[in-house]
DNA sequence: ACCTGAACACCGTTCAAGT
DNA sequence: ACCTGAACACCGTTCAAGT
């Protein structure tokens, strides 16, 4: 059967899930899709393409904006948290998000419901957008950290050795990321919109 | 003469201001020394521990600390505003920077300044360090999106063979990342520090 | 101690030629 | 239209052997 642009994404994505960034090569991709190297570009113009192609894919949960029902502040913050959602349930999400911002190449589905959101919630234009892309720093940051983090400690624990049951360090990890996290992110939106700081629950 | 830690070193930041870092490569750098790739390992371990070392150099001057003699407040500002400098005026200075903070070889004295200044400025514990690492994010974040701007401006000005005068939409990108700076980061502080959001003086 | 020579195991991308 | 074959121009890293 003839190789289609959406069956080179999905390969690109099962092999991304499966080993992480580092094994997304053409090369690979190519023989896991029993194809040569070249033939992928004939559907990608290059890798960065690709990549940004994965980081739409990734993305597209958050923009299913659900409920419009809520107070403006809170449709924010809930959009900011479906993002970050996003880019955690992909591996390396942060990463190929990242990179495929830098190149330009995505991101402004997010930038535009992130502006919106801004505007709905009082801002006027300079500040909105300005806001829209500070809120994308601030996700796309954090959870750059907190994956980084995850692929190093997994790294480690297979390198010492360790059993591979669930340890109570790697759970609270995990939980300290979303705690610095809403640190983060609620705090700037307090600056924004002239809350007090409603800082999270104490320490754990 | 024998090569030294700190003549590779230099080399590095040589290659990195004058041509970037996708031009910095072990074997290009090796070459601009008169010596072979395999040399560079005796003196660095690896990649990633040579361009730790440009971050650790390239952030010097932002710890630093000048006078302690303003309001923790001011301090922890100067500080965050200290440390964009010291990125911004190394080329590719925030993507080093990220890498080397995602391996976990560069970052604890930036770290470490930013957490006490943000004690002074009169957050506890566990809001110190989040307050710290958010800061960081925000400020590495910022300049790599400045950075890459500026490298896609130029690279687009070659290609489209444009003169090499400064023109003034150029100059007009550069203050409108100033003014995006300073909103993320006053808007953070003032959420923060409980003060009203002082915004700068509106759009130019 | 410090470096060379030479290899190992890869990359992304291009492009004439085939079907 | 879609893909192969085969190359081009590179990478980071290792390591016996030299001095």
């Amino acid at each position: 059967m003839q190789l289609s642009r959406a069956d080179v994404l999905d390969g690109a994505i099962e092999i991304l899930d499966q080993y992480g960034l580092a094994d997304l090569t053409m090369r690979r991709l190519a023989s896991s899709l029993g194809v040569r190297p070249g033939a992928l570009y004939w559907h990608f113009t290059d890798k960065q393409t690709l990549l940004a192609a994965i980081t739409d894919h990734t993305l597209a949960p958050a923009l299913d904006g659900c409920d419009a029902e809520q107070d403006p502040a809170a449709a924010l913050r809930a959009l900011a948290v479906r993002i970050r959602d996003a880019l955690l349930a992909r591996r390396d999400g942060a990463e190929v998000a990242s990179a495929s911002f830098a190149a330009g190449l995505s991101g402004d589905g997010v930038r535009v419901e992130l502006t919106a959101a801004a505007r709905a919630a009082g801002l006027t234009e300079p500040e909105a957008s300005y806001a829209a892309e500070t809120l994308l720093l601030l996700v796309v940051g954090q959870v750059l950290d907190e994956q980084t983090r995850m692929q190093m400690d997994s790294a480690g624990a297979l390198a010492a050795g360790d059993s591979p049951l669930d340890d109570p360090s790697a759970r609270a990890g995990t939980s300290r990321g979303a705690d610095r996290f809403a640190f983060g992110l609620d705090t700037f939106l307090a600056g924004l919109l002239g809350l007090p700081a409603q800082r999270p629950a104490g320490a754990r």
